[in-house]
RNA sequence: GGAGAGAUGGCAGAGUGGUCGAAUGCGGCGGUCUCGAAAACCGUUGUUCGCCUUCCGGCGAACCGGGGGUUCGAAUCCCCCUCUCUCCGCCA
């Protein structure tokens, strides 16, 4: 969320930054300042009055043991009405309180100065691509036959097992997943991140830290019984370590990898382009994180998009990287690039990678800070992350554009994690 | 699941109604000493909000797991919640 010191002063800028990402701000921008004037006009009468109330008390200290009864008992009378007033003060200051934080959050992360408007996927702006695309196309046989065909994963089992969208991995199907995970971990480590396993369940508070709750609650699947929710990424889980957490400036940028199951209900968003693994409920993913320093992450940020461009021409995919216009970006974003493969029998860029900066966006959600040496205030951390990379549309693209009359090429990379070189 | 104990500053650990944002130790930071370092000694040491201030900073408020209550006054008493530990049960 958007800290209030922002909001006041830079109200006009604010405004004009969001209408990038087609939000009309001004009138909550508005409420938001009414609220934060009256809650401060009401807190420094609030704290006037318990100055009063502590002074008075230490008064009656004195008195008591000085065996003053009755002059304590006189400026016990005194307190009854401050008391009383304290107490209506408050009780309107916490509503304010609540409304405000209620408004605040609803204000997306300004996008960067970068960031072209635009309302979809058209405005995107193609960065830079690699890789060549196959031409043989004309005969290439779909991801969700090549599966059966080979056996490799088994939807049918699945729907058994759980339902749609929750496929098993058989066979050399799951040694390929087991190797692009080793893969990208290893990748990762040598990039200098420190490899996390972390809890793939995580409360509220986690939730909200990172921007899924409140409003997004609908996407994850909730464990009601115990309030859990199964994370729909490891960015929620590893970015919630540094929750409540003041960081020394010298330990930034702090970099952690995870690999993690990913659960997402995708409510709603069933259709003709999310056949086979195009869009699952239950998927890998490994994912970086940084915690980066203000001035910095922006180079961050750079090297983190190098890093999966470096992973996708290992695995010599055809990939294009696009910079998000402002209608495409989430909520929390403020600079995100996507990664898409070319899926040689669907004839399409499949995304495989969202790589972003959110600036302070969720630090100050978080509560997540740094102090400079010998500096004594805190400042807001900024916190990226991307997937590096998510398996199963890499799958599918490995699938779609190594198959050969013999059997699917696995990338040269990958041999020595799965021991084949080929799936027939 | 049953029974009991507990949650205090970066860490350890005092504090059971007033002068406690909190002793003491460790750690951190600054200094003295030293060619330099260690040791020793001296000083310093949290977060948030509000008001004031050109900067340095000053003043006030809140925070002793979280929330509520009693009281003129709560780390301290009461209630609820969460979590941790010990024992028993169950168990990968």
């Amino acid at each position: 969320m958007l800290t209030i010191n922002l909001i006041r002063e830079k109200k006009e800028f604010i405004i004009e930054r969001l209408k990038v990402k087609n939000f009309e701000a001004e009138e909550i921008i508005n409420r938001i300042l009414v609220l934060d004037s009256s809650r401060r006009e009401i807190q420094s009468k609030t704290d006037w009055m318990h100055a009063e109330m502590n002074r008075i008390s230490k008064e009656i200290g004195s008195l008591m043991k000085a065996g003053k009864r009755d002059e304590a008992d006189a400026a016990k009378e005194k307190t009854y009405s401050i008391k009383e007033e304290i107490k209506s003060l408050s009780d309107k200051l916490i509503p304010i309180d609540n409304d405000m934080k209620n408004e605040i959050i609803r204000l997306p992360n300004l996008p960067h100065e970068s960031v072209a408007p635009g309302h979809g996927a058209d405005d995107n702006v193609k960065v830079r691509e690699g890789g060549i695309i196959p031409l043989s196309s004309e005969t290439a046989i779909p991801h969700w036959d090549l599966i059966k065909k080979y056996d490799i994963i088994d939807f049918e089992l699945g729907i058994k097992l759980t339902g749609a969208g929750f496929p098993v991995y058989k066979g050399k199907g799951a040694k390929l997943q087991r190797a692009l995970i080793s893969f990208f971990l290893d990748e990762g480590e040598k990039a200098g991140y420190r490899e996390v396993i972390p809890p793939i369940m995580v409360n509220e508070e986690s939730g909200f830290g990172t921007g899924q709750l409140p409003d997004k609650e609908g996407q994850m699947y909730h464990v009601t019984i115990d309030n859990f929710y199964l994370i729909p990424t490891a960015e929620v889980p590893v970015t919630n370590i540094y929750r409540d957490v003041i960081l020394n400036a010298d330990m930034l940028p702090v970099k952690n990898i995870a690999y993690t199951p990913c659960f997402r209900r995708e409510a709603g968003s069933w259709g003709a382009h999310v056949r086979g693994l195009n869009r699952l409920h239950q998927f890998d993913k490994v994912e970086i994180v940084q915690i980066a320093h203000p001035d910095h992450s922006y180079k961050s940020l750079d090297n983190m998009v190098n890093h999966v461009e470096g992973l996708v021409s290992k695995l010599d995919l055809p990939y294009r990287i696009l910079r998000l216009c402002g209608g495409d970006m989430s909520f929390t974003s403020a600079l995100t690039y996507d990664f898409e493969v070319w899926s040689a029998a669907q004839k399409r860029w499949l995304e495989v990678s969202s790589v972003s900066n959110f600036e302070s966006f969720q630090a100050n959600r978080l509560k997540c800070r740094f102090k400079d040496k010998g500096d004594k205030q805190t400042r807001l951390v900024h916190t990226l992350n991307g997937s590096a990379l998510a398996l199963p549309r890499i799958v599918a693209a490995i699938l779609e554009n190594n198959q050969t009359e013999s059997g699917i090429k696995i990338p040269s990379v990958l041999v020595p994690y799965t021991g084949f070189d080929i799936i027939n």
